[in-house]
DNA sequence: TGGCGATTTGGCTATATTGCCAAGCGCATT
DNA sequence: AATGCGCTTGGCAATATAGCCAAATCGCCA
């Protein structure tokens, strides 16, 4: 990709990318938003996430791999808890950044009265 | 996906996950690094990244349509510059746990004094 | 030991992403 | 106007990802 670049600068920027790709999935940010609150075994986040349990698995497993996530096996179940605290003050930040594109959004569509309550 | 949740609630993830997406690249990760040091025109960007300006610039298209970078046409060039500096924090957060994931990963190789807080 | 519930893995198809080339477009200079 | 430069878009082939249905595992308990 980048020819003037180290084998370790890019290998730290596949590293990081691969983080970044286990969040990119609606499904999987539930996942992680739900284990903030605390671990949970893999039957309640298929039910949190109404999906099939072998694609909630596979969900766990990319985050797993990622190192957002950590799983212990106990009895017949395995729980999963976040690893990788630090991602919910992003979600803060995006969700932020995702506010002002909105509002901005509506000062584009009706430029004379952007200017009511806009908290939504 | 999740039948029991709201659709605005599914529309916030998806916009928020729209967000990592556009990251969860290794060129876009480069370039966004670049971007925070100041405002890039795409050939600048181009020639960091390696890849045809065409690729480039597709991905400075991705990037922009998460809300994450914001341009401007002076002249004949375009300058592309973050808009989003809050993900710099994120990247902090990854390389710091990365960093702690391969610490772990040595003292699994081997155990001399993986004492404390062993799990499993 | 045999079966059950919880989870992971394999396999497959549908869909999305990537990156190159070629073509198009707008601005600037001649 | 004509040419050149910077950038974007269209198109396409290669690759990766998502999600479902089995089928395989694993631990538990009768």
């Amino acid at each position: 990709m980048t020819p003037q670049m180290g084998k370790l600068e890019r290998a730290r920027l596949e590293a990081r990318a691969q983080v970044f790709k286990a969040l990119a999935h609606p499904s999987r940010l539930l996942v992680v938003q739900e284990l903030s609150r605390g671990e949970r075994c893999v039957c309640e986040l298929t039910e949190l996430v109404g999906s099939d349990m072998s694609t909630v698995s596979k969900h766990l497993t990319v985050l797993q791999a990622a190192g957002v996530v950590d799983s212990e096996k106990r009895g017949s179940q395995v729980y999963y808890r976040l690893r990788m605290p630090c991602v919910l003050g992003f979600f803060k930040c995006v969700e932020g950044a995702l506010q002002a594109a909105a509002k901005e959004q509506m000062e584009v569509a009706s430029p004379r009265r952007a200017r009511a309550g806009s908290k939504q």
